[in-house]
DNA sequence: GCGAGGAATGTTAGCGCTCACGGCGATCGT
DNA sequence: ACGATCGCCGTGAGCGCTAACATTCCTCGC
């Protein structure tokens, strides 16, 4: 009726109100199937009326089913890690899971102890996403002590040893990685350079896969942090070389720092430089112009992992979800790379035609009509090639 | 030793091994101070001997400190969200806290025991990201029952009621948006129009403030949801109106839709039209060209939520972390309104020159030379004006 | 030298829940 | 009509931990 009471409400509550035992209201609240119709009424009755809720702590504790997962990761603000997280808030939701979320500091190292310590307790069920050191350490530790339940999304090719095969979710995304590479290929381009994300090395592997299929020797790997401000410090140099005319990214977020890099260095995209980036994250389509990548299916992967631990934990063999392989979308910022004899024009007008939105690129038949600073570099480098 | 034994080990296990009783096993594990420096050290030993760690449940069970934050948001895939919490979580992890994120789905309606189920146990420590009508209404069901502990970010413009002052922390977007909106109208903008994010009324409340201000009247309110696929179509019809010179968007992704839709009607930024975008995403600086917007620092936001929630919680009134005022952040996609005189000359070559990045613009002296595709619009509007 | 006082440790009683049983009445087979 | 069976429900124990109190031992003041 009033405001809270003071105690919270315990199952012992319900079951005197009700008229029944304590156990009966456990079972009640468990959808325990060994209950008369009109106890279970009667109990939920009493339930609503006092408002009681089941206290999670105590649960856990007796040693009832958990209903709760862990998940353990670096950086919840890339895009790749937040969909994956998406994707297992939105199973475990509907699975009426609790969601703890860990997370790891990736460059610290951590003992495997360190790692256990961010279970509620031990053998509790957890998920690691993982794509770099930290997370793959702190997969294999779970792995070590616990007799189950653990799961790792995209963790094949870390280079720690392989878990067993079921207890990972990942996306395959070395062949697409290979495919794209082949892409740009074929189009032309002498060869293919990497700016690569901080090791997500299947994504290398492929690329380098590619390019020695096709006979060609790998370019030095661009090194690359996760942001696009270092990504555009880090191609700075490469966008300035006439020579490359494409460029792999490690993600989109890569590319676009790569693509802001060309820009300033006035080569135009693509007659100039083809980029591709990784993820098709909700921008790509509608850059400016819009990026050619990868679509991952980070979400549908968060979910199969959430599955996959339910199956285990559960016994159930339930259907799996499946989700969408790997699958290049190009775009706009991938083109036949520019013929040679148009050398000296620099800035040529992109018009690939390509999936879905079909933007007009802009361009400037005129000379600027605003007044130029002084001391403002002539926009358009115009003759003076390097 | 060997592999992890079958029992886990509890307070007993390294009481009998230390020589002591259980209690004094749980006064080292808390720091308590009545223990003598040698039975402190005998147990510490036991403890990493047997590899014990403390069971979370039953610490929680047994009313002991709780260690441990509920934070209730719907998008986690959000900029805003996403920093957010990654502050909340920086600052918990310092802490020695356990974080729980409980996702909430934006279209349904929660009853307050349904949003109280959410957390652990009655009376548990929450922090709800508050920024639409289901968070705001979370924080509302938590504030009635519970005697304390809960804060919210953001939620002081949700047209509900007001919570306690002291349970809010939230950023002064407001004002910045009323800057930023007479930041255009002082560089000649006849007026200023708002492309709203779903119920951040604070922003548009600030930009209608502004407007009133200037005696100017408010152009209606284009709704658009999150996505940037969605302002892209919001914007469409706004960015093909000559007369509009001026759109300040509810938050980057926006933005960035906004000028997509501009550069496919044609229309340069920040000649004919200048965009100022919301949140300062990382990206904002690298596109092309960089996005005018408002820094916003929702990772300091969140570490001060985590502050205020652990000052409720442990008394303690500690320093108070400071976070940066939001500030606008002028680049290139703003600038004054094109003079009327050279209407009819449609791709202007911007020029402006902002903050950090100094790219070159783009430009594109030739026509095409690669065949266009039949079928394919010519690719500047260049006369067709409409 | 003896009781007061305090530091260090032990003992007891739950927290709210679930598990493993055990009991009881109604139904079934023969 | 009888025990065997099954559905339904209750009892007791204990999960691992902490709060509150009880106990022991040591130190100090007069």
């Amino acid at each position: 009726m009033s405001a809270a009471e003071p105690k919270s409400v315990s199952i012992f509550d319900v079951a005197k109100r009700a008229g029944v035992s304590h156990q009966t209201v456990s079972r009640v609240i468990n959808d325990a199937p060994m209950v008369a119709d009109a106890t279970r009424a009667k109990v939920k009755a009493a339930i609503s009326e006092l408002g009681y809720r089941p206290n999670r702590s105590a649960r856990a504790l007796a040693g009832g089913a958990v209903r709760s997962v862990t998940v353990l990761t670096t950086d919840t603000s890339l895009y790749g890690t937040a969909e994956t997280l998406r994707g297992i808030e939105d199973a475990a939701r509907a699975a009426g899971f609790t969601i703890l979320i860990s997370v790891l500091d990736p460059d610290e190292t951590y003992s495997d102890s360190d790692i256990l310590a961010r279970l509620p307790h031990d053998g509790a069920p957890a998920i690691v996403i993982a794509h770099d050191e930290t997370t793959a350490n702190a997969m294999q530790a779970l792995q070590k002590t616990q007799a189950h339940a653990t799961v790792a999304t995209g963790g094949e090719h870390l280079g720690v040893e392989q878990p067993a095969s079921d207890w990972l979710v990942s996306l395959d995304d070395r062949t697409v990685a290979a495919r794209a590479t082949k892409y740009l290929l074929d189009m032309g381009h002498a060869t293919v350079h990497y700016l690569a994300i901080p090791s997500k090395a299947s994504r290398q592997a492929g690329w380098a896969a590619a390019l020695a299929e096709a006979g060609i020797e790998a370019p030095p790997v661009v090194p690359s942090g996760w942001t696009v401000a270092s990504a555009y410090e880090a191609a700075i140099e490469l966008v300035a070389d006439p020579d490359v005319t494409a460029i792999l990214c490690g993600n989109d977020d890569l590319a676009f720092g790569v693509l802001y890099a060309a820009h300033r260095a006035g080569r135009s995209v693509p007659a100039d430089l083809s980029v591709v980036g990784f993820d098709d994250s909700p921008l790509a389509a509608y850059h400016v112009p819009p990026l050619t990548t990868v679509d991952l299916d980070f979400r549908g992967v968060g979910r199969g992992a959430f599955e996959l631990l339910r199956d285990k934990l559960e016994g159930g063999e339930r259907p799996r979800p499946i989700w969408r392989s790997p699958e290049l979308i190009v775009r706009e910022t991938s083109g036949p790379p520019q013929r040679r004899l148009l050398k000296g024009l620099q800035c040529i007008h992109s018009s690939a035609e390509a999936s879905r939105p079909r933007p007009r690129p802009g361009c400037s038949p005129a000379s600027p009509p605003r007044p130029p600073k002084p001391g403002t570099p002539p926009s358009c480098p115009s003759t003076s090639d390097n």
